[in-house]
DNA sequence: AGGCAGACTTGGAAAAATATTG
DNA sequence: CAATATTTTTCCAAGTCTGCCT
């Protein structure tokens, strides 16, 4: 430690010290005891070691840190490489639920939902089961405290619960700065805001923001891409330095949403107790939604089709009352399925006018709803279709999965525009919900979505300027952590044997959201699954393997599990048996005294704007630059690439950004295996003919004539798959030989010319396989001198023979190193890691570096969204 | 000091688009 | 050219984190 803080450049702003005069909070109780003495016999004070990483370039600089190589072991940060065993590996039950109660919670929920009227209460939640924390009631949308908004709510229907918990707060919340539904008129915050806003960026746009740019149409022939290649001038933004970042936009116009097509009834009846009932289109509805999902995972989980059962069932009360439908196990839903199978087929084969045609309808709706005028300039929307209904695909044991996603209406939608700008027309006979001009917000519609009473927004796509700038600002703030990491090492470290235990606790999680690059673990609530992260993790998650390995296994964000045996810092590791004493058992908190927001407020005071996730930010990004140090420098750029996957790889592991395998991964992998046995068989009989036309090269290349040795030889060929293989070849050698035959006749004849007769057809065979065949039937192999068939062209045939061989063992080695990049990508995603946790520079800087051109790292959209790295790194 | 609304980033799966192969 | 395999994009769920409001 010593010597690399000397090299610290100053930028922590917080020392040791300071933190140590942290006023302490009292031990918690059982817990008092130890402390101390089990921290004194800890000989090694020595802290992990860590010198200052060479890593990201100080912000400002440059990427060019690539180039140097001066990189200590040591410095690797990341835990990770040393992690024992992929999680994959590893899969197992979960750890019990949380023992918690909140009956008390519940009853009240119910006793409330109970008594509201009727009428548009979403059936989903009706029927819901009681342990609802929050009224789930969509229809309760917290309505904008506005002063006009009152034309808007036609949803008088504000369930009791809801009303009586949040009356109070309603007037004058979250007003400001936000203006509601008048044109023309606007708060002084906010119309001060947007002046200053205004002037500062109609400057700086004039300066320098725009420049020519040609646009990037290189595309194939015929390629579409429709013509939307502004021409001219594109604006860069991160040429400016923006000043305010608090708001978003001066300017706001836009189209409005898309909403998805109304609900075209099929009248095919649902099968109950071997008799057919028609639904009505309402009950329709919802029964084709889960039809639909007969053959996928979500069909099976029983929670899926208890709420989906439920939400059908109420609709089916309210729509046909008296309808005999109480037992799912009696509904069969197959000739739903068969519909929709048959529509998917249909689909499928539609023609390519057709095809073509459905998406052209697509690019239109794409070029009304896909872009918005951001302070004048046209830019890209992420997602302008309303979402559809359908059943909530909750992940992992949500509670809620399965239940009824109601349509959004434009009643549901709170728009988003600026004061000058014309406020988009709702579908015909409608009007939305509520219209406001908030610029300190980048979204441009919202709604809540009924299941879980969520927010859902339009915003802009990740190649707009808003969002680019939102993160370059994240990768900024990960440079900047580069700069002050050493000194925040080093404060947790000793922050391990703080007489607090929540200082304690705190330093102990921060230290394992460095190393292990966990999420920060907000608390979550009972209706949503059971998933933690560092903060939220319980006496179950971590296990203690003396002398100092902490094994973790837990479902962490998607319910994707995360299974790490760690070796760690002998203090921590005292500290995790401190913090799972008795009488703290099973469902309880590891971290009892801390929260992700007062680790954050710590956090705060290390470095302005630092948080938890940026640590994540910080190291994935660290480790790609570390891993492709590795790179052959002169290597071909395939195996440059592979480098660059690598170490990509090792970002995912770190992250733990997994995938399932494939359906298909086992016979796409015995089908390169099979590949590498057919070439290796080539190559023996090759090898075989040279043998003969040259004796001492059978003795230089042994490998070649043996089933013995490794990879290498001709290991994992067989007699029998031999025999097979040939009889493969042979029987496609025919099969070519006679469509070549047809094909030819039917040219001739297309001369006039006189078609060839069977006989013809007879002594081609001959010559190519007759001969072979007979062998093969008598389970012979053909000799090697009909193999390859080159004897009578001219060169000299060793010769031929011998750089034949070497290409074949090539292409083995290609394969080879296809399948193990195969196997170790079978369940590692890589596109979580690229698209929001890799500096953009550094893959910049190592693709000029290496002459590795830039489209073989990323994609087209991921060069849109970092245009602004593009255009940095080649300064 | 803790709870929650709100907004925005991150994440895996599924769909769509392309590339490869037969 | 059709059928498959692979890559890229879309979709929307599930996190993080801030700022208000008691």
């Amino acid at each position: 430690m010593s010597s690399s803080d000397s090299d610290d450049p100053g930028l922590t702003t917080i020392t040791v010290k300071q933190l140590q005069t942290v006023p302490r909070p009292r031990f918690t109780q059982a817990s008092d005891s130890d402390s101390d003495d089990e921290d004194q016999p800890l000989a090694q004070k020595i802290l992990q070691k860590r010198k200052a990483a060479p890593i990201l370039a100080p912000a400002k600089q440059p990427p060019s840190a690539l180039a140097s190589d001066s990189d200590s072991e040591d410095d690797k940060p990341l835990a990770q490489r040393s992690r024992p065993q992929p999680s994959k590996a590893v899969p197992k039950p979960l750890p019990a639920r949380r023992a918690s109660t909140t009956a008390a919670v519940a009853a009240i929920v119910a006793a409330t939902s109970d008594s509201d009227s009727d009428d548009d209460v979403p059936l989903a939640q009706k029927v819901k089961a009681p342990p609802t924390k929050r009224p789930a009631q969509a229809t309760a949308p917290k309505r904008k405290p506005a002063a006009h908004n009152d034309s808007s709510d036609s949803d008088s229907d504000v369930p009791l619960a809801k009303k009586v918990k949040s009356n109070s707060n309603t007037p004058a919340k979250k007003e400001n700065g936000r203006v509601v539904s008048t044109p023309g008129k606007s708060t002084t915050t906010t119309s001060k805001a947007k002046i200053t806003a205004s002037t500062s960026k109609a400057t700086a746009t004039k300066t320098n923001g725009k420049v020519k740019v040609k646009a990037e149409s290189k595309k194939s022939p015929g390629s579409d891409e429709m013509d939307e290649e502004e021409e001219g001038e594109e604006y860069k933004w991160w040429l400016e330095q923006n000043a305010n970042d608090t708001i978003k936009w001066t300017t706001l116009a836009h189209n409005g949403v898309y909403f998805p097509p109304e609900y075209v009834p099929h009248k095919i009846p649902l099968v109950y107790d071997n008799k057919e009932i028609a639904l009505h289109p309402e009950a329709e509805e919802i029964a084709s939604y889960y039809a639909q999902m007969l053959e996928t995972d979500h069909a099976k989980n029983p929670t899926f089709v208890r709420n989906f059962f439920k939400d059908f069932r109420a609709i089916l009360n309210r729509v046909q009352p008296g309808h005999p439908i109480t037992d799912f196990d009696k509904c069969n839903f197959t000739r739903m399925y068969d519909h929709f199978e048959k529509l998917r087929e249909i689909k499928r084969n539609m023609s390519k006018e057709d095809k073509q045609k459905l998406k052209d309808e697509k690019d239109a709706i794409k070029s009304i709803y896909g872009f918005a005028t951001l302070d004048g300039r046209k830019e890209n929307l992420g997602n302008y279709n309303i979402e559809p209904p359908g059943l909530f695909r909750g992940r992992g044991d949500h509670p809620r999965t399965g239940c009824y996603k109601r349509r959004v209406r434009p009643e549901d939608i709170t728009i988003n525009i600026g004061p000058k700008a014309k406020v988009p027309p709702p579908p015909p006979g409608h009007r939305w919900k509520n219209v406001i001009h908030d610029n300190k917000v980048g979204w441009l519609a919202m709604w809540r979505e009924n299941v879980n009473d969520q927010f859902k927004y339009v915003q802009f796509g990740a190649t707009s300027s808003l969002k680019g700038q939102s993160d370059l600002k994240k990768f900024e703030k990960a440079r900047n952590l580069k700069g002050c990491v050493d000194t925040i090492r080093r404060d947790y470290m000793a922050e391990l044997r703080d007489k607090s235990m929540a200082i304690r606790q705190r330093a102990t999680a921060l230290y394992l959201i460095d190393k292990l690059a966990l999420r920060a673990g907000n608390e979550k609530g009972e209706d949503e699954a059971d998933t933690v992260g560092c903060c939220s993790l319980r006496y179950e998650h971590v296990t203690l393997q003396p002398p100092n390995i902490l094994v973790f296994d837990f479902l962490g964000k998607d319910s994707v599990r995360y299974y790490n045996a760690v070796p760690v810092d002998d203090q921590v590791f005292k500290n995790i048996r401190i913090f799972k004493k008795p009488p703290k058992t099973e469902g309880e908190e590891l971290f009892d005294r801390l929260t992700t927001t007062g680790l954050n407020n710590h956090l705060k005071s290390l470095m302005p704007g630092l948080s938890a996730k940026v640590f994540r930010t910080y190291n994935a990004s660290h480790t790609l630059q570390e891993e492709l140090k590795n790179t052959p420098a002169n290597g071909t750029i395939q195996e440059k690439i592979l480098a660059y996957n690598r170490a990509n790889r090792r970002v995912a592991e770190l992250c733990n950004h997994q995938r399932a395998v494939g359906k298909a991964f086992g016979t796409q992998m015995e089908k390169l295996q099979d590949r590498i046995r057919a070439l290796k068989y080539q190559r023996q009989r090759m090898a075989l003919q040279l043998a003969a036309l040259d004796p001492k090269y059978k003795r230089k290349h042994p490998a070649f004539y043996t089933t013995e040795g490794g990879e290498e030889g001709e290991a994992n060929l067989s007699p029998e798959w031999n025999l097979a293989h040939e009889r493969d070849l042979t029987a496609k050698e025919r099969v070519r030989i006679e469509a070549k035959f047809e094909k030819d006749n039917a040219e001739r004849k297309a001369r006039k010319e006189k078609p060839l007769g069977k006989a013809d057809l007879q002594a081609k065979l001959n010559e190519a396989v007759t001969r072979k065949e007979k062998l093969l039937a008598k389970d012979k192999l053909p000799s090697v001198k009909e193999f390859p068939p080159l004897s009578e062209r001219s060169g000299n045939l060793t010769e031929r023979l011998a750089s034949g061989i070497d290409k074949i063992t090539d292409r083995i080695k290609n394969t080879l190193l296809q399948i193990e990049d195969k196997d170790e990508n079978k369940t590692i995603a890589l596109g979580t890691s690229k698209l929001n946790y890799n500096d953009p520079r550094i893959t910049i800087a190592w693709s000029k570096k290496h002459g590795v051109p830039i489209e073989k790292s990323f994609t087209r959209t991921l060069r849109d969204k970092f245009k602004w790295a593009m255009d940095v790194v080649a300064k």
